[in-house]
DNA sequence: TCTGGGGTCCTAGGACCC
DNA sequence: TCTGGGGTCCTAGGACCC
């Protein structure tokens, strides 16, 4: 989706549609303490874009419309948009909210239909919902994500088989998901800008510099090669919750109050979903913004709430003991997570 | 009043097992 | 002359994504 939760917010509210439109996380510190999530394509040509604090943002944009997260809608837009996506491919994988992989393989016999076929899935979504997509369309995962991004908002770029080396040799080596700042810094100090730059270095080279998994994984993206399958996810691996304290602390009661809220909200969504957990993590994000854990994987799977809040109490409190910084953000989190029939399964052993 | 919050995947070292 | 090779699970941390 393009821009989706401004785009959401646009069409609940469509009077400020054609403003700067910015929609913000807020820590709960007060006054403008916070970071932008995303904004539209108005408040992004002023500089206003995901990850840059409320404060900047103002200054940046001073006469735009700042709305704070609406999870709830953005979450029910999304299913509907989901739904439709699902009806028209032969296999489907939700990747994030807001995108999704479409096996076409079995529905279209070439890429001239399947482009067909992807204009009509973008109309219909615009149809039903009111909002704009953007959407790639080629022989694998890896390009037809970057094909997506290629044009946007409501962009549609389709990438033959014998178009692939040519289509990614002029980007940037960022637009392959999977290279972040980290690994493009490392990259840009041997020279590669590009993803035909990078193409160019060998297998070897790039094992010696990345590991075995990461080297190889390279090699084979910057030439537009990936085998990975569209699958259904099985359901999600981790539930966490984090926020921001008030203040910098390291004050036990007030840490532990924020655990047990933290669990609560943790508990529900297990709830809800009906699974059982095994492993328990505290989180604590220190001043620097550097992220430490403590977990503890149980004896057995746990589905209570006295489970987790006593095991996140016990967590926290230990790792108080082991480290002597002020806390700037805490949170807990769930793994191991096992839903009712694989409870089942284990039972019967 | 500087810097959300929700995830996935990978790695490395240690414990433990056969 | 001390002591192989293969595997799983756990904890902690890091990179990356939206």
């Amino acid at each position: 989706m393009d821009y989706f939760f401004a785009q959401c917010e646009e069409r609940e509210h469509p009077e400020i549609k054609g403003k700067p439109v910015v929609i913000c996380v807020y820590s709960g510190r007060g006054g403008d303490s916070g970071a932008v999530s995303t904004s539209n394509y108005e408040a992004r040509k002023l500089g206003v874009k995901a990850g840059i604090p409320i404060y900047r943002a103002k200054k940046l944009a001073p006469d735009a419309v700042f709305l704070p997260v609406n999870m709830e809608l953005y979450r029910s837009i999304s299913d509907e948009v989901m739904e439709i996506l699902r009806s028209y491919c032969e296999r489907f994988e939700q990747e994030s909210v807001d995108e999704a992989f479409c096996e076409l393989t079995g529905k279209v016999s070439d890429f001239d239909e399947a482009k067909l076929l992807a204009a009509r899935i973008k109309d219909e979504i615009k149809q039903r919902t009111g909002l704009t997509c953007s959407a790639g369309v080629a022989p694998n995962k890896l390009v037809a994500k970057i094909a997506s991004d290629f044009q946007k908002p409501d962009g549609l770029t389709v990438v033959r088989p014998d178009e692939i080396l040519r289509f990614l040799s002029s980007l940037k080596i960022t637009d392959l998901i999977g290279v972040g700042k980290k690994t493009s810094e490392r990259l840009n100090e041997l020279g590669v800008k590009t993803i035909g730059d990078l193409s160019k270095l060998s297998k070897d080279d790039l094992i010696r510099e990345f590991g075995q998994a990461k080297g190889a994984w390279l090699k084979q993206a910057s030439q537009g090669i990936d085998d990975s399958q569209v699958e259904e996810r099985e359901g999600t691996e981790q539930i966490g919750r984090i926020i921001t304290l008030k203040e910098n602390t390291r004050e036990l009661k007030v840490i532990l109050d924020a655990v047990d809220k933290l669990s609560e909200d943790v508990y529900r969504k297990l709830e809800t979903r009906k699974l059982s957990f095994k492993s328990v993590s505290f989180i604590a994000i220190s001043t620097d913004l550097k992220t430490r854990t403590k977990s503890r994987t149980l004896g057995a799977p746990a589905k209570d709430f006295e489970t987790l809040k006593s095991t996140a109490h016990e967590l926290a409190k230990a790792f108080l003991n082991e480290h002597h910084f002020l806390l700037r953000r805490v949170g807990v989190r769930v793994a191991n997570l096992a839903g009712e029939k694989e409870q089942k399964t284990l039972g019967e052993f």
